[in-house]
DNA sequence: TGTAATGTTTACCAATCGGTCAAATTATCC
DNA sequence: GGATAATTTGACCGATTGGTAAACATTACA
C-alpha cells in the first residue's frame, strides 16, 4: 500500500485503508496553507521557495513535503481552497433583486474582500498576471460559466430598461478591477494617497466613489434610448 | 581606472574618461532591455532568471553581465526607461480642456497603452503587486506629485460643477485599474469572453463601455447638489 | 596596419533551489 | 506498556541560481 516505499500523508489520494484524517494532519495542513498563502501571494509561484514557506510555517522543509509532495501540490491545494470563497460575492449576485441594490452590494462585498483578504486577491492576481499557468482550467470552466450566467442577468436588466444598455462582461470586469485594485496595488494606493489618507478610511472613500460611479454610470438613459 | 581589476561597460557611472557610448553598446543594451522586459513582465523580479533573459536576448549570460553588472541593475534600467513613457497619458491630462473630452481621451489613451504595451503594464503590475520593493521611491515621489497635481484639476472641475462631486484620487485609481486590467489580466479576460469575443475587437468594446461608465458616472448632478 | 580598448566566451564558483532518504521521535491503539 | 503507524528531522542530492576570472576575439583609431 505504500507508494515508492515511502509512507504518504492522508492528503495524497490512495486506497481506502486510511481514510480518516488525523488531528495533526488537519492542523499542520492548515498551518502550511496559511504560510503558503503568505508567501505565494507575496512573490508568485516561481518567486516563492519551499524554504520560505517552511520558515513562515515554523517547520522543517522535509516536514512540509511530507504533507504536500511538491511545491505545485501546495499551490494547487491553496488555489482549490481559496477559489470557491473568492467567487462567493459574484455567486450571491441575485437576478431577482433590484439592479441598483444588487450592484451596490456586489461592489461593497468585493471591496470588503479586498480589505479583509488581500492575500487571496494577490494570490490570484499573481497567478493571472503571469499567464495563469496553474488555473487556466478554472478560468475557462467554472469562472466563465458563472460569469456567463450573471452576464445574462445584467443583459436582461439592460434590455428591460432597468439599467443603461451596456456590455455586461465589461461591467463585471470593471467592478473586479476597481475593487481588487485596493488589494493588489495597495502599496501604490498608499504611496499616492500619502500617510494622511491611506488609513482604514480609504475603503469607505473608495466605496463611496465606486458606488457613485457605477450607480450614476448605469442609470438608465432618461430618453429611453 | 578599472574597477576591481575588471573592465566595465560605459553604462556604469565612472570617471569622465570614456563618456561616449559605442554603437555596439547602444544596440546590445537595447537588445538586453527588450529581452528583460519580456522576462520580467512575465515572471516578476524574483521569478525571472538572468539565464532566461540571456536566452531571449540571444547572448551569453556573462555577456549580459558585461552590460549590466547585476540582475537588479537590469531591472532598474528597465524601470527607468519605461516609467516616464508610462505616465505620459496622465501628464497629458489638461486642466484647460473640457472635462468630458479630457476624461474620455485619458481612458482611450490608457486603453491603447494596455493594448499596445501590455508588457510594460505587467512589469509595473508585478512590481507593485509584490510590494514595490524596487520602485517605492518613484511611487512616493514623482508619481504622487503628478497625481496630486492632476487631482487638484479634477477637484476644481467638481467644485465648479463641471463634473459631479467626487474623490479625484479614487477616480484616477478607477481609470488606472479598469484600463490596465485588459493588459494585466489578459488571460482571464480572454478565458471569460471565450474565443468569439476575445479578439482585437474587445478593446473597442471595452472603450465603449468605459467611456459610457465614466462619462455617465461623472455627469454633474442636474439637481445641482 | 598595429595596437589599445572594447566586446565575447568557456570554465568555473558558492549559494540556493526542489526534493529524497533513512533514522529518530512521537502519537495511537490494543 | 508494547507494538505499530504517523510524524519529524538532519544530512544529503543533482540542478539551477547570480555572479566571476581570465583567456580570447573584435573593433576603433592613430
Amino acid at each position: 500500500m505504500n507508494f515508492k516505499g515511502k509512507r504518504q500523508p492522508v492528503t495524497i489520494p490512495r486506497a481506502a485503508k486510511t481514510l480518516r484524517r488525523t488531528r495533526i494532519q488537519e492542523e499542520k495542513e492548515e498551518q502550511i496553507l496559511e504560510a503558503a498563502l503568505d508567501v505565494f501571494s507575496a512573490s508568485g509561484f516561481r518567486g516563492s521557495t519551499i524554504d520560505q514557506i517552511a520558515e513562515v510555517a515554523g517547520m522543517s522543509k522535509p516536514n512540509l513535503l511530507y504533507y504536500f509532495r511538491t511545491k505545485e501540490a501546495m499551490h494547487r491545494a491553496l488555489i482549490d481552497r481559496v477559489l470557491y470563497t473568492w467567487l462567493e460575492p459574484l455567486r450571491a449576485f441575485d437576478a431577482e433583486g433590484n439592479p441598483e441594490t444588487e450592484i451596490r452590494s456586489y461592489i461593497r462585498r468585493k471591496l470588503e474582500m479586498a480589505r479583509d483578504f488581500p492575500r487571496e486577491s494577490r494570490l490570484f492576481a499573481n497567478e493571472v498576471l503571469q499567464g495563469a499557468p496553474h488555473i487556466e482550467d478554472e478560468l475557462k470552466g467554472p469562472l466563465k460559466e458563472l460569469v456567463d450566467e450573471k452576464a445574462e442577468v445584467i443583459r436582461a436588466w439592460a434590455k428591460s430598461g432597468k439599467i443603461v444598455k451596456c456590455d455586461p462582461y465589461h461591467l463585471i470586469f470593471s467592478i473586479w478591477s476597481t475593487t481588487q485594485h485596493y488589494a493588489d496595488f495597495d502599496v501604490q494606493v498608499r504611496a499616492v494617497l500619502g500617510q494622511e489618507h491611506s488609513g482604514e478610511g480609504r475603503f469607505e472613500d473608495a466605496a463611496r466613489f465606486l458606488e457613485q460611479l457605477f450607480i450614476g454610470g448605469l442609470r438608465p438613459d432618461p430618453l429611453g434610448g
